[in-house]
DNA sequence: CGGTACATTTCGCCC
DNA sequence: GGGCGAAGTGTACCG
């Protein structure tokens, strides 16, 4: 990994072509040719950035350029499309270079497989005499995050957020729509179950004949022992 | 802004949890106090962050700590929420602090509203006869692309998506719905622009009725006299 | 390899 | 500030 902290400008090209003006900024140019463009603000997204597998090239200043103060220009060109970000170094205030080796990666827990997993384990919290059928139960167009039946032996399909917005009623929506061509199944019930529902989403769900049920995953990993998992 | 290259392990809780074995990698503390480690691959999303508003506290590792080796321990708590990171740092091998000022920032072109403009002007692509009627036409449910007129007086929708994708026909199968409802502007008819349009997108459409068509953004620019706007 | 769904999404707009 | 749609989204998963 290389570090370089330096007066720059940079233009992009590609899916959209933008221009960044001159200003000091941080260049990280990563071990397979990557390079970041970062701010002193903003948040984790560099201003410019050029993702692998690209090309650097790094080469002298022409006349014109060297006549406006440029010392160095870097090419970045993306192997496998048009994309290219070209930036043109001024002043150079810093540069080192580091070898970090491969990283272990990050190791994640609580996500909506947990959800799944959770609420699969949880049935009843659909409502009295609820059972499972199966996770993941797979169609054509997707795997149904969990199947049930209810106590009248009804099928119930549902589907799983953390954040329930209008995409997954959608979602569902679909589901419902082919599950319900099935003779062996219909009719089947959609219940859109997430530890947040939005006003839009719960509306269009309602509006559908679709059930909103809000999950407390605090509460239900409380009742599962597994609790510990991870840490 | 400063730069520390170190080795180190992490621990992120909030809306996941999340832990970083002990590796090398490059920390960023922003001037805001945000934080980002990137390790020497993947892509410009750090392994770990946080976002300001936060703050970060330095302090000397306890015993038991420093017994393993931690001679750094950082916490970096949000300032709005629970979100809190966690870095044992280990040995350090680069530190370096630089004042970058505030960023110009980002200049952009060619995205979907410069499409829209495209077509807003050139709205015979649609087929001879159409005039439009106006662009973000709004409705309770958000705002249509455009809304224009066909040969006949119909009204016809137009949504316009940079790649065409199944959730961009759901989206205009909404506006066509309500659409539909107003007594004024009904019979709508809807149509998929896109750069780009999914197979299954296009089956969807057509399904439903509404017609597809593919934007070649650079003839389009062509036509445009307008063609060099920012560079 | 293409398509889909997820993300500590982030970002920007408009109400 | 909340809601919603777009992103140069990136990324994993699954066919």
């Amino acid at each position: 990994m290389r570090l370089v902290v330096a007066d720059c400008s940079a233009r992009y090209t590609g899916r959209l072509t933008a221009m960044l003006p001159r200003a000091k900024r941080l260049l990280v140019v990563k071990a397979d040719g990557s390079v970041l463009l970062h701010s002193d603000g903003g948040s984790y997204k560099p201003l410019n950035w050029m993702s692998p597998p690209c090309s650097l090239s790094m080469r002298e200043p022409d006349a014109e350029a060297a006549e406006r103060g440029v010392t160095q220009v870097w090419t970045v060109q993306h192997t496998k499309s048009d994309d290219r970000l070209e930036i043109e170094l001024h002043d150079v205030h810093h540069e080192s270079a580091h070898d970090l080796g491969i990283d272990p990666g990050l190791v994640k827990d609580g996500v909506e497989a947990h959800l799944q997993e959770l609420l699969a384990a949880q049935i009843g919290l659909l409502g009295d005499g609820h059972t499972l059928v199966r996770r993941e139960y797979m169609t054509a167009i997707g795997p149904v995050d969990i199947l049930a039946r209810d106590a009248s032996g009804a099928t119930v399909a549902i589907e799983i957020k953390r954040r329930g917005d209008i995409d997954g009623v959608e979602q569902l929506t679909r589901y419902l729509d082919l599950l319900n061509r099935d003779p062996l199944l219909a009719p089947v019930r959609g219940v859109f179950a997430a530890q947040e529902i939005k006003p839009q989403a719960r509306v269009l769900a309602t509006d559908r004949g679709i059930g909103c049920l809000v999950l407390d995953y605090d509460a239900m990993r409380g009742v599962d022992d597994v609790d510990s998992r991870l840490f």
